[in-house]
DNA sequence: ACGTATTATGCGGAAAAGCGCATATTCCGG
DNA sequence: CCGGAATATGCGCTTTTCCGCATAATACGT
């Protein structure tokens, strides 16, 4: 299932799908790619946050990211609502 | 062709391709998301910057990001290369 | 309900990214 | 080549993010 995102928080929480997917907490996380468990949260909840930031997390979590044209799929159903 | 990126300068580099692809300079993309040109090169050609940045110019491209688990696709070959 | 784990938030300070403005450099058609 | 368009870089300043550290709030199993 492709994880559609817009914004930056659709972003987030799809970041946070995946980290509890792999099991792993925010400090875990963090811990990982050197960074405060703050800024994960901060990352993840608010979708605030730095490309260095972003990447360093698709990294750990073994992620990575397609650049596409938009598609057509109901933009409303991709990742706030959970 | 999906424009895998897995660090910020692959993504620069995957921004620039669109951006010229809809024959916008760095100039008429900043004027559309209200930041500097300065700000679209630096993301551009150097990886740096804010997700708020990045997202107001995955908009303004009319481009969405996929959050994906990362695939066996030869990785040097996605990006930085052009 | 309790206790613990997890996540969110707050502080002061350092670092980075943003700004306007301007200029240097590079690119590219003629 | 030359000249203009496009991109990169610099300065001083403001805003945001990150830091360490700490605590508050929430979630979750027993």
């Amino acid at each position: 299932m492709d994880q559609i995102t817009r914004t930056p928080t659709q972003l987030g929480a799809t970041l946070r799908r995946y980290r509890k997917k792999s099991g792993l907490t925010q400090l875990d996380l963090g811990n990982r790619v050197s960074k405060r468990q703050a800024t994960v949260s901060n990352i993840e909840a608010v979708g605030n946050g730095t490309l260095d930031t972003l990447f360093a997390v698709l990294s750990a979590l073994d992620l990575e990211l397609v650049v596409r044209p938009r598609t057509k799929t109901n933009p409303a159903v991709l990742g706030d609502i959970f």
